[in-house]
DNA sequence: ATAATAAATGACACAGTGTCACTTGTCAAT
DNA sequence: ATTGACAAGTGACACTGTGTCATTTATTAT
């Protein structure tokens, strides 16, 4: 977590400084950003940046879960209106993600999270799910969910349907961005194999 | 790729070499091993690391992409003894890794890789299926999985079905090896995906 | 024996990180 | 208004690690 100091700035400064921290990481992957150009960008010394956060990461860090924490509200707000469907829910949200994703910035910042995935990075982006991971939260997102139609039998293995959705939608994103496909082509993918897991991959005997 | 001149270098020494590349990795994660460790492990100057490799991303990935092969062979003998279920191959597959993983450099080097994933490591991963990526390879193997009981109507769309398994077994063991499962709940979670994913996460009407 | 080609070496220039002693700003108490 | 105490800001610096290159050493062909 970034430090006090950082919470203390200003509004419009730490503003500015995440503007130019995220601007870093759209350049370039986590590992090749630098904090040089961070600090040029924002116009502080180097050693303030070191004030607020404990590294890059740190701030990396805090920057796309603050990303994550938006699209996690909005997920809410689709599982709403599809009635707990949850893959209906995700087949929207996937296509919200790449047809509707306005700032070039934010887009290339994802697009650079999603190429270049550590496990803190995947866990940060399944907790579309999972809120601020406040197991009080999780229970809130799972109460909205529609059950019935779900091929479980106990209430609590709803987590491994998630995890399953989530996967499988998370490949896709990753695939969607480091190969050729067209949009519409990403989003008919996507269905099928959303398809696939509501019907089961086996045939019904 | 290395270049040529390793491929040049007598068996042993380029045996001792991808030892000591792989202690390193072991080590630590890709972005904190060090050439320096891996040369001076390998009593070689430090230039001549650079004679064989582009950088330390080639060397890695050669490794890492030689293991795969491996299990990639595995995969298949497996898939043959399971009648081309590629659900229950997978099981034994996951089964398998887990348990009788022999050596312990060996089993860090892929607890590294799996929590800090990036692109390139997730295909090498996925490439279980895939072989040398050559698609004349990938035909083998899908000619392999028993394709009368998917859910499918075109033969072509198991391609579908080998990702979503592959993007949910890839996500299994990322947790296995980054939380603090056993071996057993580990193997009792997944198989509890699979069955989700042989009927479907949806109930049948 | 000699030339030519390939391999090996380690000193070095360069780039980026994190630290620290020091300066500057803020604000409450007098 | 002045002082003192604490918070914030600074950039030079030591350190670590990378990739290069001129030079040396080994190997092979003639």
């Amino acid at each position: 977590m970034p430090k006090q100091t950082f919470f203390n700035l200003p509004e419009s400064k730490r503003h500015h400084l995440l503007e130019a921290a995220e601007k870093e990481f759209a350049r370039a992957p986590l590992s090749e950003a630098s904090i040089a150009n961070i600090v040029k960008e924002a116009c502080i010394a180097r050693g303030s940046f070191y004030q607020y956060f404990e590294d890059k990461e740190d701030a990396y860090f805090f920057l796309l879960n603050q990303q994550m924490k938006e699209l996690n509200m909005r997920f809410i707000s689709i599982l709403k209106e599809n009635n707990g469907d949850i893959i209906d829910a995700m087949i929207e949200m996937y296509h919200e993600f790449l047809i509707v994703l306005p700032d070039e910035n934010e887009h290339d910042f994802f697009k650079n999270a999603l190429l270049n995935v550590t496990h803190k990075m995947e866990n940060s982006f399944t907790s579309i799910f999972e809120g601020n991971h406040s197991s009080e939260h999780m229970k809130e997102v799972t109460k909205l969910i529609n059950v019935d139609c779900l091929n479980i039998s106990d209430e609590k293995d709803i987590i491994y349907i998630i995890k399953i959705v989530a996967a499988v939608a998370f490949r896709n994103f990753v695939e969607k961005y480091s190969g050729a496909l067209s949009d519409e082509e990403a989003i008919n993918i996507f269905k099928m194999e959303m398809n696939l897991l509501k019907n089961g991959l086996y045939k019904k005997k």
